[in-house]
DNA sequence: GTGAAAGCGCTAACAT
DNA sequence: ATGTTAGCGCTTTCAC
């Protein structure tokens, strides 16, 4: 590989020079930098990434850590915010955590994670009591999603609260009175699971319907095949319900499987809506009424964030943007 | 951020006494090695990640470039190839090229590329006649997918042919006979489609089955709603069938959704294999047959011929590896 | 407008 | 067993 020296010695100048005429400095000879231009096509060169990053002391580099990329949700925002990278002219690494905290830990704290000049976390294993060991990580972090919401840096997510009041008081308005709220603990109030459930609350609240705890129906672990679990065990305990709002698209694509199975007619006898809008909604059967949380904005608004961190001279205090989310109407609550 | 230089000066060492420590030169007088971990946790030093790689002219870092992550059979394929990198300390860096033939050439010459020690390349734009274009790629290849097959470096990708034979051989099994073939055109010999094509006929020749073209539906973009678009032509048209073979799990998917909404049963009416195994295949109503490609077997096999690649002194003849299929009966063809 | 030289933080050849 | 020093390829003060 040629280095700038091959180059300034081929085009007869110094090797100033040559950085000049590479970064554009605006005072040069025309005939010099042409010079210099020819040399760079000859030998076809190009300056070495890593080099201008140790000067630098930045690469260009973000690190993502989630839990994992074969769940559609984090797949989506995976690429949302390598979209919004990339119109940064920012790269991304992935780093899958499994959502165990001590590899989270491990990965913010790694060697390869100080190669970036920044980290966007998904926290998963990490409790909020915990958020201060994030204060031990050098590089700029800003966190992402519902597991720590007050931690120690600047944090991007969805409007958790208020989708979840729109998808239940969407349902409400359909008529529908004993609504099912797949994914929560009755009494729980943090995490995505919490948030939805009081949003959940407040739009039956609001409606003056009754609060009936056998319609929160719990969820460890929001797969397919959990949602499809927990609603055999709802519809084998005999609880009547017209409609169900599950707080991940997952569990309620799970869920609605098992429901035809026992011939329950989505939305006829049971409307749902989902939460989080990922790309499966729209090809179900039926298709799945969902909430978009507004991913794109999330990736960009985490993204500026991060950068805004990078740069900055000072600490800054922790900030916190909720995006702006979107009712999805699709068949299965038509 | 302290430097070798600082953890030196406290230690009261040189900072080759530093690099020996920190690399485990084993022959360091223990006290002395014990005086630069104490000077390293008291000034909690890190060695500079960009100042190695800028020594040692490895950065770590792989480069996947991908058409796009929202599909999930590339979800699938990064969520491997990153599992294979990090059992060999590598990182992953994440491109989406769109599958756009510029977007990808621009992604293997662009400069954070470069970064990388190797990239592997899921080609979807670039043409094979046009693989040529690769050799001026100075960072080392290695190619994934059907796109490509016989380019300038080496390429991993599964058993194309073989596992759409196996496919057919177990709907004939089932005693189907009018057997669709969903993603190929008839006389298409190359890519994915085609190499699943001629597995397919050599499943029909081998039970002495005609071939019929009417049963062989072109399909771009193998989508849900591809899939699904497809279906109804088939169904507007009034050909026959028994079965069907989709060349990925998605049409299989779309496809299904019409059936249903058709009235047509699976398998009973018709009994349907997909191509991918993806993970949605195992949460479908009914479940998918398919064919496992063996991702994780592509994934440790590129990064190896990779790093291979990376490592060799001498320039590499073309190599080639199909991973190992395997067909997985569910619901829809049993 | 361009050149000489220092230095980013590290490793490793060479010296002792 | 440890210190001195050059150099990876680049940007950037400082001269001229």
């Amino acid at each position: 590989m040629p280095t700038i020296h091959d180059v300034a010695r081929l085009a007869g100048v110094s090797i100033k020079t040559v950085s000049n005429a590479i970064n554009d400095y605006p005072y040069m000879r025309p005939a010099t930098k042409q010079k210099v231009i020819d040399a760079i096509a000859e030998l076809g060169y190009r300056p070495n990434l890593t080099a201008r990053n140790l000067r630098s002391g930045r690469s260009g580099l973000l690190s993502l850590i989630i839990p994992d990329l074969r769940n559609a949700y984090f797949a989506e925002l995976a690429d949302s915010v390598m979209r919004a990278a990339d119109a940064q002219g920012l790269s991304v690494i992935i780093e899958q955590s499994g959502g165990e905290k001590d590899r989270e830990l491990a990965l913010l704290h790694s060697d390869r994670a100080q190669l970036a000049d920044g980290i966007l976390y998904s926290a998963a294993g990490l409790r909020e009591d915990e958020a201060h060991l994030l204060t031990s990580v050098s590089t700029p972090i800003v966190l992402l999603g519902e597991h720590i919401l007050h931690g120690p840096t600047d944090h991007v997510t969805m409007q958790n609260v208020e989708g979840a009041r729109a998808a239940t008081e969407h349902l409400i308005s359909l008529g529908r009175t004993r609504i099912l709220a797949l994914g929560a603990r009755a009494g729980q109030t943090d995490g995505s699971a919490g948030l939805r459930l009081t949003g959940y609350m407040q739009a039956l609240d609001e409606a003056q319907l009754p609060f009936d705890p056998a319609l929160v129906v719990d969820i460890v672990g929001w797969y397919r095949f959990t949602g499809a679990d927990a609603m055999r065990r709802i519809l084998a305990s005999g609880i009547k319900f017209d409609a169900m709002v599950a707080f991940n698209d997952a569990i309620a694509l799970g869920a609605m499987r098992v429901m035809q199975e026992f011939g329950i007619r989505v939305p006829d006898d049971v409307a749902v809506v989902g939460y989080d809008d990922i790309d499966e909604a729209q090809y179900s059967l039926p298709t799945l009424s969902s909430i978009n949380p507004g991913r794109d904005e999330i990736a960009t608004v985490a993204i500026r964030y991060l950068t805004e961190r990078i740069a900055s001279e000072v600490p800054l205090a922790p900030r916190d943007h909720l995006s702006q989310f979107e009712l999805i109407v699709r068949e299965s609550s038509r």
